[in-house]
DNA sequence: ATGGTAGACAATCTA
């Protein structure tokens, strides 16, 4: 049975809870990965998410910052979360779905400002968390598994709006992106958004901070879908929902989809 | 080179 998945930064899901609602509507995910909840779990609306056939929500939570939750129209198993760096955040959750797929949902630390550890220990924890995540999938070897999220890095040239003007912009640096490409060999990881759509510019995020962001288009590819060698050829139909980036009062980040016949 | 915006939560911190 295929079903297709969503992933999407909200930032702050109880400000924005009308928005998840309208792209449940209005787009239908059978399953939809938050991260920047930004809020305990208890207080995620997971009532509304539940009447729109949302029945199923795992989530880790904490207050102000950080957060990721899955809501599903199936079922799905709660088989727990990592703290990588140990910094004591929500930012993975895992589930399994009954087909036996398990789905990894990562916010990935920003960073900071500065890229470089010794000025800024948050780029210093960004290197750490994606070094320790390379050496649990080193050690596990990942089979019949997707992973989603906002991992915080634009790593090929087209992911970003300039390649030469971002080469010292966190985010977009050699070392992050060498620390990604990794983790990701380390899991054997294939980026579905990329086996889909392989040419051209591709963004999911562009700052609060432009002044016409849709004119501008200074954007960066932060969110990832990526899954297991063993079902990547089951994956298609890659879009970003740039339109919700126009939405009112919107998260900074597009939702990104992919499509997989498992 | 700088400052620009946004959210949580009540002082700044984070992105």
């Amino acid at each position: 049975m295929p079903f297709t998945l969503a992933t999407w930064n909200i930032n702050s899901v109880r400000l924005r809870a009308g928005l998840v609602e309208k792209l449940l509507r209005e787009e239908a995910p059978d399953v939809l990965c938050l991260q920047e909840c930004k809020s305990p779990v208890e207080k995620i609306p997971a009532e509304q998410f539940a009447a729109l056939g949302y029945g199923h929500m795992i989530a880790r939570g904490q207050k102000g910052y950080n957060g990721v939750a899955i809501l599903s129209k199936l079922p799905i198993e709660d088989v727990g979360d990592m703290d990588f760096a140990g910094l004591g955040h929500a930012r993975h959750i895992a589930g399994r779905l009954e087909n036996g797929v398990t789905i990894h949902n990562f916010y990935v630390p920003a960073g900071g400002d500065v890229p470089d550890r010794e000025a800024n220990e948050k780029f210093g924890q960004k290197l750490d968390y994606l070094t320790e995540m390379r050496d649990w999938f080193h050690g596990d070897r990942p089979e019949k598994s997707i992973l989603v999220g906002d991992l915080n890095i634009a790593p090929r040239e087209d992911d970003v709006w300039s390649h030469k003007q971002l080469l010292k912009v966190v985010s977009h640096t050699p070392i992050e992106v060498d620390h990604l490409g990794q983790t990701q060999e380390a899991g054997r990881w294939v980026d579905i958004t990329r086996q889909d759509i392989p040419d051209g510019q591709l963004y999911s995020w562009w700052s609060y901070r432009a002044k016409d962001w849709d004119a501008a288009d200074k954007g960066r590819r932060l969110d990832h879908v990526w899954a297991t060698a063993d079902i990547s050829n089951a994956g298609h139909s890659s879009r970003i929902l740039r339109d919700a980036r126009g939405w009112e009062q919107p998260s900074d980040h597009a939702p990104v989809f992919a499509t997989f016949d498992l």
